[in-house]
RNA sequence: GGGCCUUUAGCUCAGUCGGUUAGAGCGCAGUCCUGAUAAGACUGAGGUCUCUGGUUCGAAUCCAGAAAGGCCCA
């Protein structure tokens, strides 16, 4: 059976949908899927997209590099687990697009609306882009089971979340504390950080204030010296003054105790300040140092409380451990005073867990102060009601040193303007803390690519490991299981739906397990009320859920073992498929998913959750800013994929550079991709089938088209070639480089076409049917076939459609797709790496021999007496392809060139790498000796050279003995010759013309201008012609003619050749060369004269 | 403010262990070849290798610092 023809001027997006529709007609999707070898898996895991919003470029570039790693495994014969689709359904931004398609701004319409309606709503918005994501996913071929998909929010995987969050509960890693949000008190809500970024506004007038706060003696050694004085420090927020709990200082840096003269009949002001900042706080001139103190002998020092702070309801907090100072290294010497009032309550929550401060409050959620402060006279007010009442409080009692206002940025509610407050609510965490060297211990396990993010970007994240504040206050997300007793305080935590129903006493096997149902679910503490052992009062108290719900990024770092259903059902399954050996996304997971995976996987089981992760650049737009709907410059996918089709993306995701780091894209960089690679590949791949077809080419039924044929060196070559190729793209994708590959295949495609091909043109087309021809068509066929398996993991639908015309067609015994046949292996009795270096010098030896000829203004069409060639040492031998050379660069002789030729000069070079090492600072003393060398002394050392015996030199001032592999011996070309060269590779011409080069340079000529007359005349390939020639003026074409007449027709296929005028009615042509015109008249022979 | 990455031709990017003349593709200019023909090849022009300092006989390459851009975090 014949190949089927091949289209030169196919569109690649036509091809694909072509093929996209015979893989769903052979259902060869799912039957890949199921491909491979059980006892080998290959563990992937998908990372959730977010399903409610549309896909860009970035996701064709995450799943083009999935793809090609699960392409190739499945080819090498392992079967791929966890290819299915996955979505990521949970979270704030699902609630704010619900949230603004019904124009509510804040909880309170949430909760006015209903929880149960107001969820309903978010599990349906999830799926609203499905169908874009569907169709893009299934247009760029990434094969994955969105039948099987995970979805976070079904009850299964909220189960095995449950089961997660109870088995860290039993280990002490869930616990409950304190975390600083962005708090808008008119709303009553935290705000995201994104929330918070839209509310900033500039130039925000706000209380300056510069506050004593009085030593107390304590027994600290410096008490003596800082009897009487007062720390200075600064602030903008007053109310938080009540909630001071420490102040701090700078480790290291310079503290004074200033004096300043006090007002009429006051002591003298004694102040605690920075060295650096008390000119500009206390005025320059204004005080006198009375002592200087590191920041560390400070700490431990303690002050009086300008306020009572008042501890959270129902906790007890240690109050010694407050008003004291800690030196930390986050004080700024830039601006205040070098002193910084710490309030835990209101931002300063890391610094005081970090010295173990009690955490206080001086206003409540809803932005009062507390009524604690009402004898004060600023209890019950809004907390910027308060500032200046604080402020007059303490000025009334001398602790004001100085006021004032500043304008600066302070965030406020984007929704309401309110300005908010940093505020410490109480949250559940995740001690992600207690296993922080397991985790970076684990983290040694994982090979990441590229490298660099490791011990990089995310090693340091891991090093500065915090723990994982897990709860959100909100609607749409998984519940978190904690039960906690309205009277005793008693908490359960539920890892199972089963666990569940048990504790409640009723069936909640039908639950859905999202608010508000989960939150009605209650029972009787069994912990309190009478009864109970130790219990105090009458009445049991009820066990009712926190409103908490999970981080999202717990659902999605929770999938390897809530894809699965784990521990409920799959054991099996996740025994195996619990590890991925594969995952890939882009560099912003690196503390996002990738965390979430690994920081889970430690916890349960002390394990990486993978071992290989590819970790993408970002895709930025063709002026490198990142693409964003504001900025207009997103390019759609589904414009590429219309335009250019699935694989010239794909292909530019993996080539055009690494994908490791952020890239530039534009649809002309497609387009170029398409270009230069695709269609080189695409006109070889149609050459061959042309041919081919019109010789009745075809391989042998179930055999290999290479036994028994008589290859040329040139086929030995590029099968040496495309079995190198092999070898290089296996081992460079076992080690999860998707790019290198990738450029290597454009450098073997290229130089098939463009010297395997076009130097065997003729073998292809010539008519008698020989060994020779035979061997061509089974190389080509061979490396085409070859291709198209090693292409087809990063361009499936090319890959297929070279793969169904070159093997399935012909082999009945082949697999049905090229995405279940085998991949390549490396055929060792066809490699050759002596062929290979010697063709790639020959490669370099003819491009010099052009640009020689390009020098010398002689074209390759006129033929040369000869080239000179001189090989660096060592290099392969070039003679094996001297017809080669003869052929390509157009010369009768070729000769080779080694040192001593008398034909030549020497030149002498120090071989810098050895000689470095050896003579140091000698070493341009030296080369300049060499270079000095001449005559006889020259001809003595190449002579000593060749013979591998050393040879003295003498350099500045003495003598070195130079051994044989210390010096580089070159050879110049002699005179009238054209020259080119390059890392030791030379190439001469001799730009000699004799009579009888010109006549034939004529020849070729005439040749060329006929051909090009012919086809302008239109005429068939086949078609014979009458030829006339009219020479220019002066010029006699006769010693041409009678020298190559025959060649001339031969070549062109005219019946007759003559020097005349064009003949009326033929077609006429002009020919210019050197100045000279020639006028051409052709007709198709036979055909007769319309007048 | 911290961490990581990037900076080489007009554009997109290579550049191995520090070594002799820093490369490719695109674009531009020119030429050639052509029975793959709306393809192909070659040549040329185009470089302060971001800057400053250091190490070294020798630095695009190693070290330190700075600048610009990107990402993540605060």
């Amino acid at each position: 059976m014949a190949f089927r023809e091949v289209d030169t001027k196919l569109s690649f997006p036509t091809l694909e949908q072509e093929i996209g529709q015979w893989w769903k007609q052979h259902n060869v999707v799912k039957r890949t899927l199921d491909c491979g070898d059980r006892s080998r898996p290959f563990i992937f895991f998908e990372g959730p997209p977010t399903a409610n919003g549309r896909p860009g470029v970035h996701h064709v570039e995450s799943r083009a590099a999935k793809d090609v790693v699960l392409r190739y495994r499945r080819m090498r014969g392992q079967f791929v687990v966890g290819a299915r689709g996955g979505w990521d359904t949970h979270g704030l931004p699902v609630e704010l697009e619900v949230e603004k398609e019904l124009g509510f701004s804040g909880k309170t319409d949430i909760e006015r609306y209903g929880i149960a309606t107001f969820n309903e709503a978010c599990r349906r918005s999830v799926w609203r882009y499905t169908d874009d994501w569907e169709k893009l996913t299934e247009r760029i071929a990434f094969w994955v089971d969105l039948d099987d998909a995970y979805v976070t929010y079904n009850t299964t995987y909220i189960e095995s979340l449950w089961w997660i969050l109870r088995t860290l509960w039993d280990g002490g890693l869930l616990f409950r504390d304190y975390k600083v949000t962005m708090h808008c008190p008119r709303c009553g809500t935290s705000l995201s950080d994104h929330e918070v970024s839209l509310g900033f506004e500039d130039d925000v007038e706000d209380p300056s204030v510069w506050i004593r706060f009085r030593h107390r003696p304590s027994g600290h050694p410096r008490d003596e010296t800082l009897a009487g004085a007062s720390f200075l420090a600064w602030t903008t927020t007053p109310w938080t003054l009540p909630a001071n709990a420490a102040l701090a200082v700078k480790p290291g840096a310079t503290y004074v105790l200033a004096e300043r003269a006090g007002r009429e009949g006051e002591a003298p002001d004694r102040l605690i300040v920075a060295e650096a900042l008390a000119p500009a706080v206390l005025g320059e001139g204004q005080y006198r140092v009375r002592a200087t103190f590191d920041g560390d002998a400070l700490v431990g020092a303690r002050y009086e409380p300008l306020f009572q702070g008042v501890p959270a309801p129902g906790e007890t907090v240690d109050v010694d451990q407050a008003y004291r100072v800690v030196a930390d290294d986050f004080v700024s010497l830039d601006d205040g005073t070098g002193i910084v009032h710490i309030a835990p309550a209101y931002g300063d929550l890391e610094i005081g867990r970090k010295y173990g401060l009690p955490t206080l409050f001086s206003v409540d959620l809803a932005g009062k102060t507390l009524p604690e402060f009402d004898a004060l006279g600023f209890g019950g007010m809004f907390f910027k009601d308060a500032d200046p009442l604080i402020t007059r409080n303490l000025k009334e009692r001398g602790l004001l040193f100085r006021s004032g206002r500043v304008r600066h940025s302070y965030p406020f509610c984007w929704r309401c303007k309110t300005p908010l407050l940093y505020y410490a609510k109480p949250s559940w965490y995740i001690r992600t803390t207690a296993m922080k060297e397991q985790l970076l211990a684990n983290n040694e396990q994982i090979r990441w690519v590229p490298d660099h993010i490791k011990h990089g970007r995310f090693g340091n994240w891991l090093e500065n490991n915090v723990d994982w504040a897990l709860s959100r206050e909100r609607y749409w997300g998984t519940p978190l299981p904690i039960w906690v007793c309205d009277s005793c305080g008693q908490t359960v935590c539920a890892g199972s739906v089963a666990e569940l129903t048990s504790l409640a006493g009723r069936d909640l096997s039908q639950l859905d397990l999202h608010r508000p149902y989960v939150d009605e679910v209650t029972w009787t503490c069994a912990g309190c009320g009478s009864g109970a052992p130790g219990a105090t009062s009458g009445e049991p108290g009820t066990m009712r859920r926190i409103p908490d719900v999970a981080d999202c990024w717990f659902d999605s770092g929770a999938m390897p073992v809530a894809q699965w259903h784990y521990p409920f059902e799959n054991q099996d399954i996740f025994k195996v498929a619990g590890q991925a050996d594969f995952i890939s996304e882009a560099i912003d997971q690196t503390r996002g998913w990738f965390y979430t995976l690994h920081a889970l996987s430690t916890l349960l089981f002390n394990r990486p959750a993978f071992r290989n992760v590819i970790c993408l650049g970002h895709i930025l737009d063709a002026q490198g800013q990142k693409m964003s709907k504001s900025r207009g410059n997103v390019v759609e996918p589904a414009d590429l994929l219309e335009y250019y089709g699935a694989d010239a993306t794909r292909w530019f995701m993996y080539a055009s550079g690494p994908p490791y780091q952020p890239r530039r894209f534009s649809h002309d960089l497609v387009a170029d991709v398409l270009r230069q690679f695709m269609l080189t590949l695409w006109n070889t791949y149609a050459f061959f089938v042309t041919y081919a077809n019109l010789d009745g080419w075809r391989p042998p039924e179930g055999g290999d088209p290479l036994v028994g044929a008589a290859l040329q060196p040139i086929d030995r070559w590029v099968l040496a070639r495309l079995n190198a190729l092999v070898r290089d793209v296996t081992a460079l994708l076992d080690d999860y480089d998707i790019h290198g590959p990738a450029k290597e295949i454009e450098r073997f495609v290229e130089e098939l076409s463009n010297w395997y091909v076009r130097r065997s043109r003729r073998r292809f087309w010539k008519a008698e049917t020989d060994a020779d021809k035979q061997a061509a068509f089974a190389t080509l066929s061979t490396c085409l076939a070859t291709l198209a398996r090693l292409v087809a993991p990063f361009m499936p639908h090319l890959g297929e459609a070279l793969y169904q015309n070159l093997v399935a067609s012909q082999d009945v015994t082949a697999p049905e797709s090229v995405h279940m046949a085998a991949w390549p292996e490396v055929d060792q009795a066809l490699m050759d790496e002596d062929l290979l270096s010697t063709t790639a010098l020959l490669l370099e030896t003819v491009s010099l021999g052009r640009s020689a000829r390009k020098t010398a203004g002689l074209r390759i069409r006129q033929p040369l007496s000869e080239l000179l060639v001189r090989t660096p040492r060592g290099a392969g031998d070039l003679r094996r392809f001297e017809d080669e050379l003869r052929d390509e660069l157009n010369v009768k002789q070729v000769r080779f060139l080694d040192v001593g030729d008398g034909l030549v000069v020497q030149r002498f070079k120090p071989n810098l790498p050895v000689v470095g090492k050896k003579y140091g600072r000698l070493v341009p003393a030296l080369r300049k000796a060499l270079e000095g060398l001449t005559g006889a002394e020259a001809a003595a050392a190449a002579q000593a050279v060749r013979a591998g015996q050393p040879f003295p030199l003498e350099v500045d001032g003495q003598t070195l003995q130079l051994e044989p592999n210390e010096v580089l011996i070159e050879a110049s070309s002699p005179p009238g010759y054209a020259v080119a060269e390059s890392d030791g590779l030379l190439v001469a011409l001799n730009t000699t013309l004799t009579p009888e080069l010109r006549l034939e340079g004529q020849a070729r000529d005439l040749v060329r201008f006929i051909q090009d007359a012919r086809r302008a005349a239109g005429f068939a390939i086949t078609d014979r012609i009458d030829v006339t020639l009219q020479p220019p003026a002066g010029k006699d074409l006769t010693p041409v003619l009678d020298a190559y007449g025959d060649y001339i027709q031969a070549e062109t296929l005219a019946k007759s050749l003559i020097i005349a005028p064009p003949e009326p009615g033929a077609h006429v042509a002009q020919a210019e060369r050197d100045g000279a015109t020639v006028t051409l008249g052709l007709r198709r022979a036979g055909v007769p004269v319309l007048t």
